[in-house]
DNA sequence: CAAACCTTGACACAATCGTGGTAAGGTTGG
DNA sequence: CCAACCTTACCACGATTGTGTCAAGGTTTG
C-alpha cells in the first residue's frame, strides 16, 4: 500500500491522530482515501503536515489564521476586498482644512441621524 | 478638535465604542491621540471603521482574520512562508516505489533547505 | 475469528475572541 | 464647579479554536 495510515502519519510527523483529522477538517490537508475510506498519508501530505508545524510555530498563528490565508489565496474577490480595505491608509485630513474639512465637520451631524437603527444608546453606560 | 470622539465615531460608524478600543487594541485602525490621550476619528477612520464593517458581513470572517492579512502584508517573511505551504500542492508521487519514497524523501527534505535562506523578497507593500 | 486497526460522532475542557458592563480616575466646557 | 465626556483596567459570558478521550461500528490481517 503505497501511504501511512493515520496513526503512522502522526508517529511521524508529530501531530496526533486526532489533530491530523482536525487540520483535514479545516481544510488544509486533503489526504486521499482508501476505497473504504482510510486515509493514506503520502509523502507529500507529510512534508506539508511537518511544515505546518514549523510554521505555526515559528511564527506563533494558529491554523485558522493558515486557513484563512488558504481562503485568501483561492478567493480573488476576498483578497480583492482586503487588499482593498488594506490599502485605505489612515492620512490625517491635513490638506483638507480648506473648507472640505469644515462642510464635513457641518454635515457630520446629519450624517450621525442617518445611520438607520435609532441607537437606543446615547449614554455609554446604559443601565442594563 | 478635528475628529469625532469615540462615542461619535461609534454613533457614525455602528460600531460600539467599546468595540472601537477592541479594534484598535487588534491593530486594525489607529487613530490618532489629543495631547490628553483622547482619540479622534477623522474621515478616514470612520470610512475605514465602515468599510471593515461591510467586509466582515459580507465575507464572513473575523476581525482577527483581517489582522492576520494585516501581518501577512507586513511581515514579508510571514507572507514568504504561508504561501511556500500553501503552494506545496499535495503533488502525488505518482505510483512511488516502495523503495523510491524514501530518496524522494530525502530530496524533498533538501529541496526545503535549499530555499530556506531568507528569500530576500524586498515587494514592499506599502505597509509598515 | 479476533486483535488491532480505521471511521465518524460526541462529550469535555482550557484558551481565546467578540462583546457588554462597570469602576476609578482624568479632562472639558457651560 | 460640576455634569458629561474621555481613559484604562477589570469581570462576565457566549461562541469558537484546539485538543483529548471515548463509544459504536466497519476493515484488515495474523
Amino acid at each position: 500500500m503505497e501511504g501511512l495510515t493515520i496513526n503512522e502519519a502522526a508517529d511521524t510527523t508529530g501531530w496526533s491522530p486526532r489533530m491530523l483529522r482536525y487540520i483535514e477538517s479545516a481544510g488544509l490537508i486533503e489526504p486521499p482515501r482508501t476505497p473504504k475510506g482510510y486515509r493514506l498519508f503520502g509523502p507529500a501530505e507529510l512534508q506539508r503536515l511537518r511544515t505546518l508545524r514549523e510554521l505555526l510555530a515559528g511564527f506563533d498563528c494558529a491554523l485558522s489564521d493558515v486557513a484563512f490565508a488558504k481562503r485568501l489565496a483561492s478567493d480573488a474577490r476576498l483578497r480583492a476586498a482586503v487588499e482593498r480595505w488594506l490599502e485605505e491608509r489612515a492620512e490625517k485630513p491635513a490638506e483638507v482644512e480648506t473648507g472640505d474639512w469644515l462642510t464635513w465637520e457641518q454635515q457630520k451631524h446629519e450624517r450621525l441621524l442617518a445611520i438607520e437603527p435609532p441607537t437606543p444608546r446615547l449614554t455609554e453606560t446604559t443601565a442594563a
